[in-house]
DNA sequence: ATTGACCCTGGAGTTTACTCCAGGGTTTAT
DNA sequence: ATAAACCCTGGAGTAAACTCCAGGGTCAAT
């Protein structure tokens, strides 16, 4: 893997499809930091740094705030760690979050996969019927 | 299933927990419609209208927009539908987009697992070691 | 018949997550 | 040596999704 600092904020920007003010963004929120300057004061990142910026846009996309994935990007286990036990409980937190998100998209998928089905499947079967009554018959309240 | 119209803003609200603003807020954006008005002009919703604010903020959890949410909640089907293709492809397309946001949340999920079970799995493998690093192994570039 | 807890509309204010200048230096190619 | 294409900072503007008044009507209980 490398890690050398070598990419102008522009093109990390057009690597990971991002604009250069987003990063610059992101920076001033603490999600990803510039691992160094040029002599010009030019920030330069490393391809760590495109990585990051994807888990960020995906993260994003399934309802994560920029402030729930800054915790997440702060989970690191490293040798040094006294607090080992607090990071496990923390990890353990984003796990329990993960797997409600989970839970929810599979009842909204059931939901989709019967409606999808129901329409065309003969006359009789296309009753009304929405992705609400569906939910419903999920997950009785 | 009781579809009469006899809660008031305020009762819905409380029902499902969030404020009479944002029903409003909702009814704005056409999300949710009060079934029926009091001769005084009072709002009076349905329990299904419950339904409706439950899906509304479980899909919201999971990083839809409240436009997407409206789409979702538009589809439908009903024996005099005669776009009944048209639908079948919309729900196609939800279908696609669910299963990529399950997809990223199950990498995720990995990733914290093993961030999880590295921690107290003994010193030697404590490494230097953060959720980024683990999703790179699970999704290489 | 009046007090407190609701409801209404219309509009202003807030937070999150960007996006877009202005005004000014830097680098690269011609 | 001079454009074109970058980069910098600081700050203003925008869209989405609320949230909070102001000013005024309604309803149930005392």
């Amino acid at each position: 893997m490398n890690t050398v600092a070598t990419l102008k904020i522009g093109e990390l920007a057009r690597q990971a499809n991002v604009s250069v003010d987003t990063i610059r963004f992101y920076e001033s929120k603490g999600l990803i930091s510039a691992t160094m300057r040029s002599a010009s004061g030019y920030r330069l990142f490393s391809d760590e740094d495109g990585t990051r910026l994807l888990f960020i846009q995906r993260a994003k996309q399934v309802g994560f705030t920029l402030e729930e994935i800054g915790e997440l990007l702060a989970l690191k286990l490293h040798p040094d760690d006294h607090t080992c036990e607090e990071v496990k409980q923390r990890t353990a937190q984003k796990l329990q979050k993960v797997s409600e998100k989970i839970a929810e998209l599979e009842r909204i998928q059931r939901s989709l996969k019967t409606l999808y089905t129901a329409c065309g499947g003969g006359a009789q079967s296309a009753q009304h019927c929405s992705i609400l009554q569906l939910l419903e018959l999920d997950n009785p309240l």
